[in-house]
DNA sequence: GACAGAATCCGGACCGTGGTCCGCTTCGAT
DNA sequence: ATCGAAGCGGACCACGGTCCGGATTCTGTC
């Protein structure tokens, strides 16, 4: 069963934070909902939220993220459309919701695991080791991350999205202090895009390895402290 | 009024060039279709397609571009629903063929106008003009390019952008000719992406100077000329 | 000019899907 | 056993997009 941890619960829906979007600093508090710290969902919540992410990963892996239905999905796991929206709040929470194992495993492996990804190794060559990774990850889930892809407004909301990219700013604080990491992290992150990738591999034919040289050319560049004016 | 040339039409709604990207090559034959080349639709076809920019128009000053449905288009210019569709494809359809008429002029400045933007500079110094430009148009239009954006598996294929992407790449292979300029270019068209704009101005709050600031520096950067793999 | 036939276009009824709402049920703490 | 809170589910709504019978415009011919 590849979505095991199906008892662990995503943020829930979150009341309309609008417009203006909080700073977030602290990098721990960044991680997705770990198993401990669940809103505790009572007995048939969390069953019903066990079914349904089981439900979707069948229809899924059966007809591909495009084709599914929210409505099939809660057919699927014997359980009402409304009770879906509730758990999830959308259609990209609940793929979001699927793609949340793979995203925790890939969060521990920057965050805490062996260098040259984890912390240990120079960040120059964290850097790199991290894009290389999202870029295979990505590469693999590519339809599943895709379909889960909200909406422009949202898109750089999207609480794994900001994760990934305030440690690829920490990374670069490190190896170039005098630039502006905030902004090259999102130039870095634009690389490591779903929707680029897809559209680099699927579209024009692309093979990986080009894309993950040009990863490695563009730290390189990134990296070589040109004028900090 | 600010959308003048309701006579011109965009390219129609093409008959679902699906998966496979055709390669595209010559850069004159990129851009929209010039006020000549058209379709030439019936009379009362274009008359339709003139009332209806303009009733679009009018709503999205009144109430944003976000705020405005298709039914109420077609209502506002007394039209059927059908013939919005039929001559804007969808949605983004309708909202792209709003930006046209100050696409292809942003086109015509960086294609054919006075330096540092158009031909005559040196390739270095167009790459940051035409970054600069861009900013400035996107955070003036921002509300109506954001709307316009299509769904992520289409965000590459939408043909202005490709004209704008295209012509990044052949500066960049003036400037770093050993890089791999098309992927360079995405990595720059990132920067000027109108979610991220969006997101960085409207939702964190930057000045507009820090973007271009930022533009200018990656620029660099990127032009350094690093290890070209 | 008038006319006929063909190509094009019109419009609004229709459909599927994402998302909401609210009266009722179930849970679990006391 | 009781009671409030949390959850349920499916009827309901809005909106994007499709479809096709009928109206309108164009083109070539006389």
């Amino acid at each position: 069963m590849l979505y095991a941890d199906f008892m662990s619960a995503a943020p829930p829906p979150a009341p309309t934070p609008r417009e203006p979007v909080e700073p977030l600093e602290p990098l721990e508090l960044l991680q997705l909902g770990t198993d401990a710290d669940e809103p505790c969902l009572r007995a048939d919540a969390a069953r019903n939220r066990a079914r349904l992410l089981e439900a979707a990963a069948r229809l899924v892996a059966e007809r591909g993220a495009e084709g599914i239905t929210m409505e099939e999905v809660a057919a699927a796991a014997r359980v009402g459309k409304g009770t879906v929206f509730r758990r999830f709040g959308d259609r990209t929470g609940l793929l979001t919701a699927l793609l949340d194992h793979s995203e925790k495993k890939f969060q521990a492996a920057f965050l805490s695991g062996p260098p040259p990804l984890g912390p240990g190794a120079p960040p120059v060559e964290r850097l790199r080791a991290f894009g290389l990774a999202t870029l295979r990850r990505t590469a693999e889930e590519l339809e599943l991350q895709l379909a889960a892809e909200p909406e422009p407004g949202r898109r750089f909301t999207n609480a794994p999205r900001r994760v990934r990219r305030h440690h690829v700013s920490l990374l670069l604080r490190e190896a170039v202090p005098g630039a502006d990491c905030d902004l090259l992290a999102h130039t870095l992150m634009a690389q490591l895009d779903p929707a680029l990738i897809h559209h680099l591999i699927r579209q024009c034919g692309m093979p990986l390895e080009r894309l993950e040289a040009a990863w490695v050319d563009l730290v390189d560049r990134v990296t070589c402290s040109a004028s900090p004016g």
